[in-house]
Parts: C-alpha cells; sequence; structure tokens
DNA sequence: CCTAAAGTTTACGCCGACGTCAGGTTCGAT
DNA sequence: ATCGAACCTGACGTCGGCGTAAACTTTAGG
C-alpha cells in the first residue's frame, strides 16, 4: 500500500458524456478539432477522462451555451490560456518578453469575455423585467375574467362584454 | 391636414433589416416560417414593416441569441402570446372556457421563460465569478513578473528561477 | 418618362456540429 | 477463457439557418 496507489480516478468516454449530458461523439469531435484531449489512456488506447478534463469540458459548453462562441473561437481562447497555463513548461523556451506577451494575451482575452458576459447580464436583466411586466398584466386579466365569472351564473358559459386588452 | 393624414412610419425589408443587424434574407425566412409577416404592403406588394413588426423582430432575435431556442421553438412562444393578444379578436370565437385555457398558456410560457433566465443568470454570474477570480491570478503574476524584471539587469534578457504556477 | 437602387420569388448551396452506421478491438466481470 | 458491453476509427448523412445567384418587378428621384 504506497501512496502512489490511489490512481487518478478517470473516467470513460461514455461516463465523461453522460456526466455532462453530451455525446461520445461529441467528445471526440472536440479532440479532432483539437479543444479536448483525454490527459489519460487505457493500455488498448481507449480514453481517459480525468477531472480535469471534465472541467475543461464543462467550460467548453459554457463557452458554446451560454457565451454563443462556436468552437473555432472557442479554440482560439483555450489556446491562449493554456499557453499560458503552460508557462513552467514554456520555461527554456520563453524569454521573459514571451512571457509577458503571453500574459497579456491571456489578460485580453479574460477582459473581452467579462466585457461580453456583463453585456449578457445586462441583456437579460431588460429581458426578464418584460417578462415580468407581461406576468403582471397577465394576473390582471385573470383577476378580471375571475370577476366576470362569478358575475355571471355559475355553470353556463356566457361571453363577457369586452375583456380587457391585452398586449403582447 | 387631417389627423389620419401621418402614415404610421413603416420601414423598407433593407431598412428593418440594418436597423436590427439581420440580412434581408432573414426576415423573409422568418415569414417564410411564419414567425414574422410585415403588417403593411406597398401598392407593390413590397413589404413595410411598421414599429411593431420591429419589436417583434428584436424579440425573435433576443430569444435566439440570448436564451439559445431554435426558430421552431420561437414559433410556439410567439403563437401562444399571439393568440391571447387577439383575445378580443377571438371574441366571437373562444368562450369563457377558451380565454382562461389561453391565459393559462401564454402564463405557463412565460413562467418557462423566467425560469430559464433566472438560469442563465446564475450560470453567467458563476462564470463572471471565476473570470474575475481569474482575473486576479493574472494580476498577481504580472506583479510577479515586473518584480523579476526590476530585479533583473535591464536591457539583458534573462530566465526567471521559478515563475508563479498559472492555472488556467 | 426614365433609370438606378431596392425589392420579389424561386431555387440551389453551404457549413458547423454533430448523428449514425460499419467493421473491428478492448474491457472487465464471470 | 469467454463474451457482451463499451470503445475504436473511418466515413457518410443530416439539418437548421441562412447565403447567394438569377431573372424579373417596383420604387422614387430627376
Amino acid at each position: 500500500m504506497n501512496e502512489e496507489d490511489q490512481a487518478p480516478p478517470s473516467l470513460r468516454i461514455g461516463e465523461a458524456a453522460d456526466q455532462v449530458g453530451v455525446s461520445c461523439r461529441t467528445l471526440r469531435y472536440y479532440e479532432e478539432l483539437g479543444l479536448l484531449a483525454p490527459s489519460q489512456h487505457s493500455a488498448g488506447g481507449a480514453r481517459r477522462y480525468t477531472e480535469g478534463d471534465i472541467d475543461r469540458l464543462v467550460r467548453i459548453r459554457e463557452l458554446q451555451e451560454l457565451l454563443g462562441f462556436d468552437l473555432g473561437e472557442i479554440g482560439e481562447i483555450l489556446q491562449g490560456e493554456d499557453q499560458l497555463a503552460d508557462i513552467r513548461s514554456q520555461y527554456h523556451a520563453a524569454g521573459m518578453t514571451g512571457r509577458r506577451a503571453m500574459l497579456e494575451r491571456a489578460v485580453d482575452i479574460n477582459d473581452r469575455l467579462r466585457s461580453l458576459v456583463r453585456t449578457k447580464q445586462e441583456r437579460l436583466a431588460e429581458m426578464m423585467a418584460e417578462l415580468e411586466a407581461k406576468a403582471q398584466r397577465y394576473r390582471t386579466v385573470a383577476a378580471e375574467m375571475e370577476s366576470q365569472f362569478r358575475r355571471s351564473d355559475p355553470g353556463t358559459e356566457q361571453e363577457c362584454p369586452q375583456p380587457a386588452p391585452v398586449s403582447g
């Protein structure tokens, strides 16, 4: 029982797909595009996804679904961050200037993403306000219909004189 | 000069498209799908979009871009609301029961949309938090690089001993 | 009235993001 | 060792949401 015994629990492609709610095909496709390569493989060559891989997959999906990027754009975003994350392995290759450039690029991407998120948040807030206003109108109309209904002979279907105007 | 003189200012298809930032093809496509029919036409049959039409177009786009619905789903959403908005013209056709059903449907759609918006808002908030955390890490790294830089002989490019780990 | 610009219909084209099928290989529980 | 389930690598299919081209008509300013 040495401490290296606990292999990092890795998932098979089907399990990974299920967990995130995508298909196996999607995972293979992302790999084909260079977005997500499983960091492990079985002896026979089957993909094994680590927790970090799953995180990355979730990230990809959020960029896709929440922010509406296509997979090419997501690739560029991830690349910028990967490069920076590899700053230590790139240690011998990149000089001070190169590392600064990489950092600046990552910061730039980060700025843009945050700006985009803020924009989306604002638009969503507006939409929410409109939806709530509409819900309020619905409640008013419902109340009017109720009062009309009570006033009428219960049991008989009848026309009410002039229902309130309902816009949208 | 009677008061009927001011024709409701309507836009030609190109103007409408420009204003909302889509193509003419898109407008015709939406019409083909039954999502958006211009409420006016010229004598020769050219489409004329009123302000209300533009509002509807914007609505369609928001449902598409912000909430991620496809055009089929958007059609159902709009239909539910249209029906209710027509509650007065449907006056003779629909009985009390029918009107209540229409209202309930609209309320149901509204509930789901609001729920969806809330979910998106939460996910965006999470994403924003992560982005800000990442930005903070970047600032730390930048500061460390700065101090390394100052400590070194200015003008010579050199390797620094161990740059701080940068995750993500 | 003339004419360029904008609009109309019809129809084929395109591309991203997978779905799906075929034919062979690997995994892991028994 | 076995055997069904899961995985592998191609490769082709699909579908939504338009783009684009062609051939013709309408619009509106001079």
